[in-house]
Order: structure tokens, then C-alpha cells, then sequence
RNA sequence: GGCGUUGUAGCUCAGUUGGUUAGAGCGCCGCCCUGUCACGGCGGAGGUCGAGGGUUCGAGCCCCUUCAACGUCGCCA
């Protein structure tokens, strides 16, 4: 009686029991003779071997096609000395098939599914399930099955309770366009696709749930890239009674159980905690990447008396930065790769780029004619740059040179191979504003979302100077991709009502339609409260060293929003829409 | 919507200054092969060069338009 084994299962141990494998033939190796068949599954690779001896199954083996769906039985043998595969896990036994069973017969496949080579993405999406049997997607698949099991497991045992929330629910708009979802009962109506579970989970937090998450899926109709699509995952969290180091707190034990357990990896603790300030000076970016140091540096003092006439204004503007990025090693780069340094700030949104090297035998610069030794020993000094290095300045408003700085900062790290693939720096970020400028409308928008909390005490700055309140809100944010963000909510019902109706300037008849239910139930006794959310996507992808969340999701939609395998979106019958009362108008 | 890269055999790619019949490796098909594991040997099939238009005696290559994939900016509270 055969005993059924993984294909990865078998080894010294099973020699001489009579094994059942069934699998994917990955490969056949056929020497007329005899014939070597490689069986596969999620498990693992076993070689059989087929011998004359067995007529049937050594006439059915020359048959077999890569891909064919197999069931073989044999007895397991170590393999003759000196033919042993160190390079596969069984591979010092082999299965000598008395029985075989083709189970399924497959096609050629359109790409080689038995190598690790790089096809093109869109015939993969086509393909997804013969993509889905490489290692690759069985690798990553089962590390955010680990993650999220460690997830689950983790709030479990924190007295979390994992509520399903609605994803047909109420638009209120957020920012992001909105999915919409036609009713067929009340026509003319629509339902929404939740971009997050925000309101509800509030709700569930004025329901008295008092500690709750959710691996929940969300969506926004907004152009795809390659960490972000139309339809993702969030790891979903609230607290009640609790406050932003409590939360913090939780989620921090959170990311370390998780990434122990998933990848056996052990996060340094505490996680460095920047200052959303702090992070555009030091890092140019509220996301920064901590695997690699080169800090910019603020060197506009020394221009303060330059007669450069671009750097004048902004060495001596409140509201300017000159930064200086290090470039480490960059005094060897030639004229031409300044250009192209150049050309690359420009695209990050530069007006220019001042670059000076410091070789062996003197300084150069872009500017050399409007320096002198001083100013640049001065420079030198002030941005840490050692013989050999170069910098790279940037001039303008703060806002604007910190983020081209950050860039430049990123690009250069990556040049240098600083951005280690196998390395996590997590770091938290901190007291970011509560509002922002909009610099569209120019009026006042949420750094995070309506619903975030100002630090205690900053109530009544709310009227005086809006921009200057700082929020409770952090987010969590890992090799310069940020994880996710969160913040202590509002519980209060007046002040609620000041931030859409004083601040956003919302009319009350909308904050009535968008929000009436919300504000409803914060008149029913909110308990002050709080949560967080990862996207896990993009932890799934960080944690597999993948460079796509496309890579770290079973069935992904590509840039476009299609899914290739099924090409959805597609048209209906005119039916379909007849029962929606909805009528196409003709394209363009 | 903008910008960039790419598009040649089933897959991954090469293709010179515009010049004869568009190539390679893998895969596929057939035959041979009893210790391979990227098995080996011999033979073979397979191409609207993404699509459309143009320039030219002649276009895979030059020009225009267009489609698609990916990256990115806008966008994503």
C-alpha cells in the first residue's frame, strides 16, 4: 500500500516504503533507456526513474510533457553512489515508478515554468495560474500567509476582536475617486467600494468593541503603480481609551512579532521615532530611508553674502533651504555624469544643481567662477565631505529643495548601492502638522484625514493659526516606503463639526449628507480613541524583497486597472444596464 | 493627462551605415540513447519584425500616427 508524500517529503528515511506522489512533471529527462522524470509540487521536487523492467509505466513515462499532471508509485531508493543532486533537497533518494497515472495532460505552456526566468509581466498576468506554480509567487505567497497569520495571531492574543466590515457602503468621497457600485433596487443610486475602513471602524469604537482589526480590502479608483493598485490589503486597527503611545506601542510589538515570526528576523527596539520636521531637514522626505546615512546638510549660511545672484534670495529667505546632498566618491565622476546628474534633479523638479568635487588636486564646481577657496573649505566643512567626495546643492523654497534634495539623496544612495534589498530600517514619524496647504485650492487640507486628533491644548489654535497645530499622528515607515499611518481620532462632535464646517468650509448641508451618520453617532457617547493601518501589500512585498506588490498578490490587476487573466473591466449586456436603469452615452 | 523605457520565433534576446533568403539560446516536433538532473546526439517545424501610414530603387533599421506593457510625474485626504 503506497503512502501518499510530498514531493518535496521523501528522503533517506523512506527508503524502501512504496510511495504515492502526485504532481507537476517539471522536467523529463529521457535517455531512451531509461527515463528520469522530475515531479513537482508546492512542497518541493523528487526525481523518478523509470525503468523497462516496468513496460507499462516506462512506456507511459516517454510520454509525459512538462506540466502533465502525474500520480506515481514506487519505492523510494537511495540514488547509486555518485549520482546523488546535492542541489535538491531529496535529492539522495529517488522513487522507482512501478505505477504511473496521468492524471491531466497540459498544453506546451506559453512560458517555461520549471525556470526562474523573467518573462514579460502582462503574459504572466495572462498566464497566472502557470506563473503561480514557480517559486517565485509560491515563495512570496506563503511569507504574507505567514504575515498575516502572525497578524492574526498577535491581536488575537491582545483581546483584539477581527470584525468584517461592509464593501458596499456609502460614497464619502476621501480624497480618492471612489468605486462605484450601481443599485439595482433603487436606481439612480450607488453604492461605494470602502477606500478604507475609517468611519466604521469608529463606529465600532463608539460600539463598544474596544479593541478591533481587520485584514481588510480596499479600493481607490487612482492610476496604479508599482506599490500601489486600485484594489489592496490593509492590516486595520482601533483602540478605545487610548492614546498615540499606546497605540504606537502596540504596533510596534506588532511589526516585530511579525517580522520574527514570518521571516525570523529580529527588529532592533525602540524603533527610532524622527520628527515629521526633522525628517524633511535631515532626509528630505516624511518617509526616509534610514539603510544608508548621508543626512543633507544646510549650508545657505555660508551664502549669505554671495554674489550669486539665484542662492542670494534663498540663502537669506525663512522660507528657503540650500542643501547639500554628499555624494561619496563623487569627485571621479566626469563632467559628463554631472550633466546627467543634472538632467536627473531636473526631473525630480529642480531648478538646477550646483555640484563641487573635491579631488586630489583641487576643487571643481558648476559655479567655479563665483567661489572662492574660502567659501568652499567653508562648504567642505559644513556638509562633512571628505577627498573624493563631491556635493550636490540645491536652492529653493523649503518645501520644494527638501524634496528634490530627498530625491537626490535616494538616487545617489542607489548608485552606490547603499539601498541594501535584505536590510529593514523601520523608523516612526511624529508630529506631523495637522493641516496643510492645498496648493490647488488654496485652502486647508488634512495631512492625514479629517477625523485626526491635534496634540492636547492646541484647540483654540484652530481659529488663530490652523497650520501651526501639530496632529496625533504617526506613521510607521520601513527602508523609505511608508508602512502605514495612524493617528488619535476625534471624539468630540463640536470640534468634529469646526474642522469640516470652519476649516474645510463645508456647507452643513453637505457634512449633513456626507458625514450625518458619523456625526450622529458621536453624539452617543464616543469614547476617545485611536488605531492605525499597514498597508500590507507593500509590508508583503518589502518582506519578500520584492520590487511590485504585483508580485506579492495571487491575482493583480496591472497599471491600467485590467485583470489580464479574466480582462475585467468588461462591457455588459445591454440588459444588464436596463435592470440598473443606466444607458451608455456613445464613447467620445 | 505628461515624460521615459520597451515591443523581432512559444520564451529570453541579437540584428552593423537603410541593401541578397531576419539570426542565436531555450522551448516544441521526429528519430537515437540505461544514471541523468540545464542529460546528450542527429534532423525538423516555427516570423503580418506590435499596428497603420510615409520617405526611398530598397525599411526590422529613417519619419509621422497609433496600440500595449512597465517605470515615473500629476493623482493617491
Amino acid at each position: 500500500m503506497a503512502v501518499r508524500f510530498s514531493c518535496g517529503g521523501v528522503g533517506i528515511a523512506q527508503a524502501g516504503t512504496v510511495v504515492d506522489l502526485r504532481g507537476w512533471v517539471n522536467r523529463r529527462r529521457d535517455h531512451g533507456g531509461l527515463v528520469f522524470v522530475d515531479i513537482r509540487d508546492r512542497d518541493g521536487i523528487t526525481q523518478v526513474v523509470f525503468d523497462p523492467a516496468l513496460p507499462e509505466a516506462f512506456a507511459l513515462g516517454h510520454t509525459l510533457r512538462n506540466e502533465d499532471v502525474i500520480a506515481v508509485a514506487g519505492a523510494v531508493r537511495a540514488r547509486p553512489p555518485g549520482t546523488e543532486n546535492p542541489k535538491l533537497a531529496t535529492g539522495a533518494v529517488e522513487v522507482a515508478a512501478s505505477e504511473l497515472r496521468v492524471l491531466s495532460r497540459s498544453q506546451t505552456p506559453p512560458f517555461p515554468v520549471n525556470e526562474e526566468v523573467d518573462v514579460d509581466e502582462s503574459l504572466r498576468m495572462q498566464y497566472r495560474y502557470l506563473d503561480l506554480r514557480r517559486p517565485r509567487l509560491q515563495r512570496n505567497l506563503t511569507i504574507r500567509h505567514k504575515l498575516v497569520k502572525a497578524m492574526r495571531d498577535f491581536f488575537d492574543e491582545r483581546d483584539f476582536l477581527e470584525i468584517e466590515t461592509p464593501n458596499l457602503i456609502k460614497s464619502t468621497p476621501e480624497g480618492a475617486r471612489d468605486f462605484l457600485v450601481p443599485s439595482r433596487i433603487s436606481p439612480g443610486s450607488f453604492y461605494a467600494l470602502p477606500q478604507s475602513p475609517q468611519l466604521l471602524k469608529q463606529i465600532l469604537m463608539i460600539g463598544g468593541i474596544g479593541r478591533y482589526m481587520q485584514i481588510a480590502r480596499c479600493f481607490r479608483d487612482e492610476d496604479s503603480r508599482a506599490d500601489r493598485s486600485v484594489e489592496f490589503t490593509q492590516l486595520d486597527v482601533e483602540m478605545s481609551f487610548v492614546e498615540e503611545d499606546d497605540v504606537m506601542a502596540v504596533m510596534e510589538e506588532c511589526i516585530v512579532y511579525v517580522w520574527q515570526k514570518a521571516l525570523g528576523h529580529a527588529i532592533p527596539q525602540p524603533i527610532v521615532r524622527i520628527e515629521y520636521a526633522d525628517a524633511l531637514r535631515r532626509f528630505g522626505s516624511d518617509k526616509p530611508d534610514l539603510r544608508f546615512e548621508l543626512e543633507l546638510r544646510d549650508v545657505a549660511p555660508l551664502f549669505a553674502d554671495t554674489p550669486i545672484q539665484f542662492l542670494h534670495g534663498h540663502a537669506r529667505s525663512e522660507g528657503s533651504r540650500i542643501v547639500a546632498v554628499r555624494y561619496p566618491g563623487g569627485a571621479s565622476l566626469s563632467r559628463r555624469d554631472f550633466d546627467a546628474l543634472t538632467e536627473t534633479a531636473k526631473s525630480f523638479g529642480a531648478g538646477g544643481l550646483i555640484w563641487i568635487s573635491f579631488a586630489q588636486d583641487g576643487w571643481k564646481s558648476s559655479i567655479a567662477k563665483l567661489l572662492d577657496d574660502a567659501t568652499v573649505a567653508a562648504l567642505r566643512e559644513a556638509a562633512g565631505a571628505q577627498a573624493g567626495d563631491a556635493l550636490l546643492l540645491v536652492a529653493g523654497p523649503s518645501a520644494e529643495a527638501s524634496d528634490v534634495a530627498g530625491r537626490l539623496r535616494l538616487h545617489v544612495g542607489d548608485r552606490l548601492n547603499l539601498r541594501d534589498a535584505a536590510a529593514y530600517a523601520f523608523c516612526w514619524v511624529v508630529d506631523f502638522p495637522l493641516f496643510e496647504r492645498d496648493p490647488e485650492t488654496g485652502g486647508l487640507a488634512p495631512t492625514h484625514h479629517p477625523f485626526t486628533a491635534p496634540l492636547p491644548g492646541q484647540d483654540a489654535l484652530l481659529d488663530s493659526d490652523p497650520l501651526a497645530m501639530r496632529a496625533q499622528h504617526y506613521d510607521l515607515v520601513l527602508n523609505g516606503t511608508e508602512l502605514g499611518s495612524g493617528s488619535i481620532r476625534i471624539h468630540d462632535v463640536d470640534f468634529q463639526h469646526r474642522i469640516f464646517a470652519d476649516v474645510f468650509k463645508l456647507p452643513e448641508a453637505e457634512i449633513a449628507d456626507r458625514f450625518g451618520f458619523f456625526m450622529e453617532a458621536l453624539r452617543y457617547g464616543a469614547p476617545p480613541h485611536g488605531g492605525m493601518a499597514w498597508g500590507l501589500d507593500r509590508l508583503a512585498a518589502l518582506a519578500c524583497g520584492a520590487t511590485s506588490i504585483r508580485d506579492v498578490i495571487a491575482f493583480p490587476k496591472n497599471q491600467n486597472g485590467r485583470d489580464l487573466m479574466m480582462d475585467a473591466p468588461s462591457p455588459v449586456p445591454a440588459g444588464a444596464l436596463r435592470e440598473l436603469g443606466l444607458e451608455l452615452k456613445k464613447s467620445r
